[in-house]
DNA sequence: ATCTTGACCTGGAGTTGCTCCAAGGCGCTA
DNA sequence: TAGCGCCTTGGAGCAACTCCAGGTCAAGAT
């Protein structure tokens, strides 16, 4: 699978995979003869998981670390489980507390939307 | 209120609000004989307004534009009320969206987690 | 056989939205 | 009159992309 497909399949954009990849976040990537990007179906599915990471703030450095967690030798052993779960699950709080003030920031915008909605009613 | 009380208030930086001022959304602030910014009640609920504007991710060029309507001579135009009208509601749609995919991307990390969680406790 | 097309490559510059810092000014207290 | 604390400005630095110029290489068209 080429780069594109890539992309398309992965929902990132061309240039974000090659900057992951150039950041040490896409671990024994495959090049073919021409030295172009061969991605293999778990490639894709990392690029996936590498997306929600991102798309839920989860800071570079983090995923990063995730990334090296995820790819090391000793990738099963329990100390690395339980370093990927350790980062997974302080990322979840992190997301509850985001998720939490954007609801309030909604909330405010919607006060605000009400008062212009009437008033334009009225006028 | 000088610019340390402004920024405990509205829940931004000091430096944030030297920045939105530079960039011409904080129109109108007074200067003391000093120099120094002189914050009225208003201008720290308009810093405020800004913060939620911002937290939910609106462009600082839509926060700009909100901004020099809320400011014009002819603020309360029906003209000038829609447009801010209108640059709420898109922006409500556009947060919408974000917050339907930052639930999407928390249902899969809370699969994953689980599936960690399942993981280390047999192990 | 050569030319064009098109997908890919790399390295580097540009963008957004802050965030931090250096250098300096002003008024107050000791 | 020296130090302290708060303020000023201008500019550098940072995260996380995003875009672009210039180059390679295989395949199809002429």
């Amino acid at each position: 699978m080429n780069i594109a497909e890539a992309a398309a399949t992965s929902g990132l954009s061309e240039d974000t995979i090659r900057f992951y990849e150039k950041s040490g976040m896409m671990p024994r990537l495959l090049r073919d003869a021409r030295g172009w990007r061969a991605f293999r179906p778990a490639d894709v599915e990392w690029l996936t998981t590498l997306r929600h990471l991102r798309a839920t703030g989860m800071p570079l450095a983090d995923v990063k670390a995730f990334a090296q967690s995820a790819h090391a030798k000793d990738t099963d052993a329990p100390a690395r489980r339980s370093e990927r779960y350790a980062l997974l699950r302080q990322h979840a709080e992190t997301l509850a507390l985001r998720q939490a003030e954007l609801d309030a920031c909604r909330a405010y915008l919607d006060h605000k939307l009400a008062i212009y909605g009437r008033d334009l009613e009225i006028t």
